[in-house]
DNA sequence: TTTCTTTTGCAACCACGTTGCTTTTTATTA
DNA sequence: TAATAAAAAGCAACGTGGTTGCAAAAGAAA
């Protein structure tokens, strides 16, 4: 919980904001270093809790908002309704997310990750339709809960 | 907006109720007739305006969610973060849906499709991984929706 | 440091969904 | 058909999640 940044996490804080042409404030600095330190994605609700009840609601909704629009952050959409989110890879810019990839939600430890590698399959579509994206999210368990192979 | 009931869709509606065990009730039979009269899914929202601001929100809610749990409607999760629900096929029944098949949600009219003979393909997760369910959401142009071929 | 701009925090509000309890409706049995 | 038990509907109230407008505070620039 008590979590050590080091000087370099704040370099990088400090350097994805003015990247993006965001002034360094308290609030986008604990956010965005929440999300550095997190491998999967993270919902609203854990942001709350997690910067230590610091930051009024609204403020973090407004923090959320600006990274999306400036494409530093995405949107994961689950089956159990809540929003969550998570870094973006370096192609995502301004009003452009490149965020196609599969989402993996564990239904043990309750993570979601971002598969940036998996490719998604085609998709025979009936006669008439056509699709312009298409968002995968598998459910299973992940590589850290998975029964562990006992050795001799 | 005035729906005429045939006979045959009341009795139809009186069938799948009786089947359920579930008692003949005003909302439920003008609920489940809206889902009949229906080609897409249906979201909360719409059920509370189109049943002629008849029935309390409570009583939707609760119908939606005993017609869930009967295995008579499953729920689409959609990417606007908007619950909708769409009728069951037959081999779905109480505690067990069955109702794995891609979902279509149209960019113009807003109409979500059940696309019940597309097969999900295969997908190859990273190692470590296992998935039990996999949920594809489809964005694009519905049947109803493109653009017509001009005949001469 | 001073000034201007941006961001934050607060209060209030709305939409969505849930719960407990009373009244009404449905199914059942006489 | 009337009486009864069981189920569902309606109502009020509440909780959560998210938004908006505005005044105070903090950041950037000079």
């Amino acid at each position: 919980m008590n979590q050590l940044i080091t000087k370099q996490t704040n370099n990088q804080v400090q350097d994805i904001l003015k990247r993006n042409q965001l002034s360094v404030t308290g609030s986008r600095k604990k956010i965005l270093q929440l999300f550095l330190a997190q491998d999967g994605a993270i919902a609203h609700g854990d942001i709350e809790k997690r910067a230590g009840e610091k930051f009024d609601r609204v403020t973090v909704y407004r923090t959320l908002q600006t990274f999306v629009d400036k494409g530093i952050i995405h949107v994961i959409p689950t089956a159990d309704n809540s929003i969550r989110y998570a870094l973006c890879k370096d192609d995502c810019s301004e009003g452009h997310h490149q965020d196609h990839h599969v989402h993996f939600v564990c239904t043990q430890c309750n993570t979601t990750y971002c598969l940036d590698d998996i490719v998604i399959p085609e998709l025979k579509l009936p006669k008439g339709y056509s699709s312009s994206h298409i968002e995968v999210v598998a459910e299973g368990i992940c590589k850290n809960c998975k029964t562990p192979v006992h050795l001799p």
